[in-house]
DNA sequence: TACTGTGAAGAACTTCACAGCA
DNA sequence: TGCTGTGAAGTTCTTCACAGTA
């Protein structure tokens, strides 16, 4: 299949949630119109991006609402649970194994990792934290498919080589720097700093 | 001055970064090709990216470090401290507060507000957890330049009504929904289900 | 010589506009 | 008629390639 732009990824996450929220509300039909309103977009970006991926759209009528949820939920493969592992049992880390959004849509946090000996052995909810040595053996009995990095930067690096090392293919870091991986694994940087500093640049004229 | 792209401004800020590193290592100047390798970019792309703003370099030379940093710094409204009101007293919340990383960049969370009573009054660090009745009345008296909004997705856009209505231009938004808002204020959305979905997505062919 | 700064070329992404179908 | 699906046009972003200079 062609190469998808991240945008249009990034767009279909978000034609996702509205349709589960028309669903909620008890929508059946919806048009690209709609979906691009909601979704600040614009309809023949909607149509565009859908497009990629096949016919789901009715002319004259628009696109079934349970259909096209279902059809996208296969698409971006949300159709299947994914096991994840943290590593990093920081602050970021604590928020995140806490956090429903994620469980809710099939990413299962089911391992902690750190390497400070005072939190290995305390349990975070139903997960236990694990030395971070003890990765390459747990992962070759229960695989994950998801690695988040929530380490300090200094670490991240060589974290991720370890994940690379163990085949691991996705990954979100939280560790705000830059990390080097090979080609086929992909790597989802949250950099928060970044973020704020795009508003300050955004500010800058407002004094 | 011409609009610069959200793209650029995100890579002058992993410039700033690695220039903050050469400078922590003592080198005093840098190529366009050294930034472009350690930022995952070209030498082109770093090139293009500064001479938005100016002629920073030496032909044949390079940049030199300090030099560039501060007139980044500059260019990203770097120069001055933000004063930031965090609303929401959750998880997430929980772990900005205490994220080093935004007061080392001179990003002050200098409150915390919450709807939930058991909340209010309690301390977070050196910020008491406020109600968020009180947001206007404290806002008068003591303003603040960026507004976190951290709060579920439900009370998410009635929120930002309120922020924008007190003359904030800038927003980093965490509930996990699309906010409307006008075109001059600047919303930055972090959405971690949409970054496990994107891995989602790029895992679908791994199986 | 080594590297910047930049117009021009090229690629990627978005919007337009309309044919085609329910 | 109303709305999708899509080639073509338009726009934005990236890369190229080279003139210019310390």
């Amino acid at each position: 299949m062609r190469k998808i732009s991240e945008s249009t990824v990034r767009r279909l996450c978000g034609y996702l949630r509205l349709l589960e929220e028309f669903q909620r509300a008890g929508k059946t039909t919806v048009s690209s119109d709609e979906l691009a309103l909601r979704g600040h977009t614009t309809p023949a970006q909607v149509r565009k991006d859908l497009s990629f991926f096949g016919s789901f759209g009715k002319r004259g009528l628009g696109y079934d609402v349970c259909d096209l949820t279902e059809r996208l939920r296969d698409i971006m493969g949300l159709d299947k649970n994914y096991r994840v592992a943290l590593i990093g049992a920081g602050k970021i880390g604590s928020a995140l194994v806490q956090y429903r959004g994620f469980s809710d849509r099939g990413f299962d946090i089911v391992s902690v990792y750190d390497n400070d000996e005072t939190k290995v052995g305390t349990s975070w909810g139903d997960v236990a934290v694990r030395h971070v040595s003890a990765l390459e053996s747990d992962l070759a009995v229960a695989p994950i498919q998801i690695a988040i990095i929530a380490t300090p930067a200094s670490e991240a690096q060589a974290t991720l080589d370890r994940l690379v090392q163990l085949g691991i293919k996705a990954v979100l870091n939280f560790a705000p720097t830059q990390l080097d991986h090979p080609a086929d694994v992909t790597v989802q940087n949250v950099n928060m700093a970044v973020e704020l500093e795009t508003l300050s640049y955004a500010l800058r004229s407002c004094g």
